[in-house]
RNA sequence: GUGCCUGUAGUUCAGAGGAAGAACGCUGGACUCCGGAUCCAGAGGUCGUGGGUUCAAAUCCCACCAGGCACACCA
C-alpha cells in the first residue's frame, strides 16, 4: 500500500550498503544536487563512510556505484552521482497528486488571522499565500486538512475601531472607516450613536469588514478557508481553560499570572487583568483547547514574525492541557515595501498602506502569489512596487505557467495536423526506449517532485517548489529550443510529445501547490 | 539591554555539512520552423568580520559588526 518515492529508495539501498558493512550511522535522503549538470540525484555517504571503514571515499564511492548499477551511477570524487534511467523515472511518474507518508493524520492549518479591523495588506498577502501553500503541501502529503481563520473580535482593539468609526479616536484611518460609518448610520434602529457604545458599534464594523472587505479580498485571492472562528465565541472555553492552568498560576496586584517562566518563558503571563477582564492570552488558549477538542494530530500555525514572543506561551498551554500531537510554527518574516527605491513606512493606524487588493490590482493574483512564495519563509521580503508594476511580463511566473501554456499549444497543434494518432497505443507499448540524453533528464527531473514535496514538507518551505518549478521549466524551455517536437518519425516524435505531457502535468501539480493557475493559453 | 530573523554577483535572492548558483540589469548572438512571454554565450564572488568543530563550513558552535522585528494587565 506504501509507494515509496523513488529518492526514498534509493536511501533504503544505500542503507543495506552501510548495514551490510555493519555500520550504524544515518543514511540521508539523496538529494537533487545543486547543479543539474550532476544528474537529478546524489548521495554523499562515501565521506561518510570513509573513516568507519579506513578507505578513501573515492573507492567507496565505486563501490555504492557498483551496487546501484540500475541507477545508472556515477562516482565522482566522494559523490555517487545518479542520472536516472527513463525505466526507473518511469515508474514514478505517474504519482503527481499525493503521497501516504501524513496518511491518516488530521491537520489543522491555521494562518492569516488578521484583525478584523481593516483591510488585509500586502503583509498579510504573503501570510495567506504561505499558509495555503502549506496547507496544500500538507494535504499531498496525505493529511486530512482544515484550514482555519481566527478573528480576534474581542479586546479593545474593537472599542478602538468603535471610537474611529464615531469619529471619537483617530486610532485607524482610511477611506473604508468613512463607509463603514455611512452603512452603519443608515441601519437605523440597530444602535445609536448617541449612546456611545464603541464596544458594541466596534463589533458590527468588525462584522462588516470581515465580510464585506477581508473575506472578498481571500476569495479574490483565491484562497478558502474551512473555518471561521470567532474570538467571542471561545468564552465557552474559558472556564475549562483556567481549570488546567490552574496548579501553575498566581495572584499578584489584582490580576492571574501563569507561571509560564517554568517552561521556558522570559517572564510570567497574565491571564485575568486587574479589572477582571481576561487577556488575549487567555482568550487564545481557550482557543486551542477548542482546537484540541476536535482531535487534531498536528497543529500548524502561521504568524507573522511580530508573534515570535508568543510561541512559548502557546506552547506552555498545550503541554499543559497535554497535547500530544505535534505544534508546528511557521513564522513569516515581514514584507518592506519598495517604491522609488526606497522603503513605504506602512502603518495601519496612519491608513498610509498598500492593501492586498491594490496590489492584486497592479499586479494579478498568480504574480503576486508567486512572488510572495520564491522566497524563503524565512527571508524579509523587498517587494519592489515599482518593478511588480512595470514588469510583470518578466516576473519568474510567467516562465513556470508558458512551459505550460506551451505543452497545451502544442498538443493542440498536434493533434490538428493529425500527428497524434497512435500515441496513446504507442504509450501502452514500448515507451521506454529511444529517449535522448535531454529527454532523460527531464523525465528524471520529474520522477523527483514527489522528493520535492517532502522536502518542502520538512521544512515547511513553499519556497522549494517555486524554484523546482523554475527549474523544471527552464529546462523544458531549453529542450524547445534544442528539439524540434512535432517530427515525421512518429517514434521520436511520440518520446518528445511524452516528455512534454509530462512535463506538463507536473508543472500544472506544482503550480497546483502554491495555488498558482496553470493557463493552457496566456 | 534581552530574544527571534537576516547578511552570498551591480540589484533581488536560491543553496537541509560535501562540486559557488538563478533571475533581473549589462555585452554579444539564434532557426523564413511546434507560441521569440523562448534559447545560447560572455563579463561580474575576500559567501558581513574573526575564531572554533570537521577529512570537508556559505551551511553547525562562539564572539563581534550591520539591518529588521518583538519584548504590555494591546491584540
Amino acid at each position: 500500500m506504501t509507494s515509496k518515492t523513488i529518492a526514498e529508495i534509493v536511501r533504503r539501498e544505500i542503507e543495506n550498503f552501510v548495514r551490510e558493512r555493519g555500520i550504524e550511522i544515518d543514511v540521508p535522503v539523496p538529494e537533487k544536487p545543486k547543479n543539474l549538470q550532476y544528474g537529478e540525484l546524489c548521495s554523499d555517504v562515501p565521506f561518510k563512510l570513509s573513516r568507519h571503514l579506513q578507505k578513501p571515499p573515492e573507492k567507496i564511492a565505486c563501490e555504492l556505484a557498483e551496487r546501484l548499477q540500475w541507477l545508472n551511477p556515477e562516482p565522482i570524487g566522494g559523490f555517487v552521482n545518479f542520472k536516472i534511467p527513463v525505466k526507473v523515472s518511469a515508474k514514478f511518474l505517474s504519482r503527481f497528486q499525493t503521497l501516504d507518508i501524513l496518511c491518516g493524520k488530521r491537520v489543522l492549518c491555521e494562518f492569516l488571522s488578521a484583525n478584523p479591523t481593516g483591510p488585509l495588506h500586502v503583509g498579510h498577502g504573503r501570510i495567506a499565500a504561505v499558509g495555503n501553500a502549506i496547507a496544500n503541501i500538507f494535504k499531498f502529503c496525505g493529511a486530512e486538512v482544515d484550514r482555519e481563520f481566527y478573528i480576534n473580535d474581542a479586546g479593545e482593539q474593537i472599542e478602538k475601531l468603535g471610537m474611529s468609526i464615531c469619529g471619537e479616536g483617530d486610532q485607524y484611518k482610511g477611506e473604508y472607516i468613512n463607509e463603514i460609518r455611512e452603512i452603519l448610520k443608515n441601519k437605523a434602529g440597530s444602535y445609536k450613536f448617541a449612546e456611545k457604545d464603541f464596544s458594541n458599534i466596534g463589533f458590527m464594523a468588525s462584522q462588516i469588514i470581515l465580510e464585506h472587505i477581508i473575506k472578498r479580498t481571500i476569495d479574490r485571492f483565491g484562497i478558502y478557508f474551512d473555518s471561521f472562528v470567532s474570538e467571542r465565541e471561545m468564552q465557552k472555553y474559558l472556564r475549562e481553560s483556567l481549570e488546567i492552568v490552574k496548579p501553575y498560576t498566581y495572584e499578584q496586584g489584582g490580576a492571574l499570572f501563569l507561571k509560564t517562566t517554568d517552561f521556558g518563558d522570559d517572564k510570567d503571563r497574565v491571564l485575568i487583568k486587574s479589572n477582571g477582564d481576561p487577556t488575549y492570552f487567555l482568550n487564545d488558549c481557550a482557543y486551542h483547547l477548542f482546537k484540541l477538542k476536535r482531535g487534531y494530530d498536528i497543529l500548524v500555525e502561521v504568524w507573522g514574525a511580530d508573534h515570535h514572543g508568543y510561541v512559548k506561551r502557546i506552547e506552555t498551554f498545550l503541554r499543559l492541557a497535554k497535547f500530544s500531537g505535534e505544534f508546528k510554527v511557521r513564522l513569516v518574516q515581514m514584507v518592506n515595501l519598495i517604491k522609488d527605491g526606497k522603503p513605504i513606512q506602512m502603518s495601519k493606524r496612519e491608513g498610509t498602506y498598500i492593501t492586498l487588493d491594490e496590489l492584486i490590482d497592479e499586479v494579478g493574483v498568480d504574480a503576486a502569489k508567486f512572488i510572495y512564495l520564491t522566497k524563503s519563509v524565512d527571508t524579509h521580503l523587498d517587494f519592489d512596487v515599482d518593478l511588480a508594476k512595470k514588469k510583470t511580463t518578466e516576473n519568474p511566473v510567467y516562465y513556470v505557467q508558458y512551459t505550460h501554456a506551451r505543452v497545451c499549444s502544442l498538443f493542440k497543434e498536434a493533434e490538428s495536423r493529425n500527428l497524434l494518432e497512435g500515441y496513446e497505443e504507442w504509450k501502452k507499448q514500448d515507451p521506454w526506449s529511444g529517449f535522448e540524453e535531454d529527454e532523460r533528464k527531464i523525465l528524471g527531473l520529474c520522477s523527483i517532485f514527489p522528493d520535492e514535496v517532502i522536502k518542502a514538507y520538512n521544512l515547511i518551505e513553499p519556497s522549494v517548489i517555486t524554484s523546482y518549478l523554475i527549474d523544471l521549466a527552464s529546462e523544458y524551455h531549453s529542450f524547445y529550443q534544442r528539439k524540434r517536437i512535432l517530427v515525421e518519425d512518429a517514434r521520436v516524435r511520440f518520446s518528445r510529445l511524452f516528455v512534454s505531457e509530462v512535463v506538463r502535468k507536473t508543472v500544472r501539480s506544482g503550480l497546483e501547490l502554491l495555488g498558482v493557475s496553470a493557463p493552457e493559453k496566456m
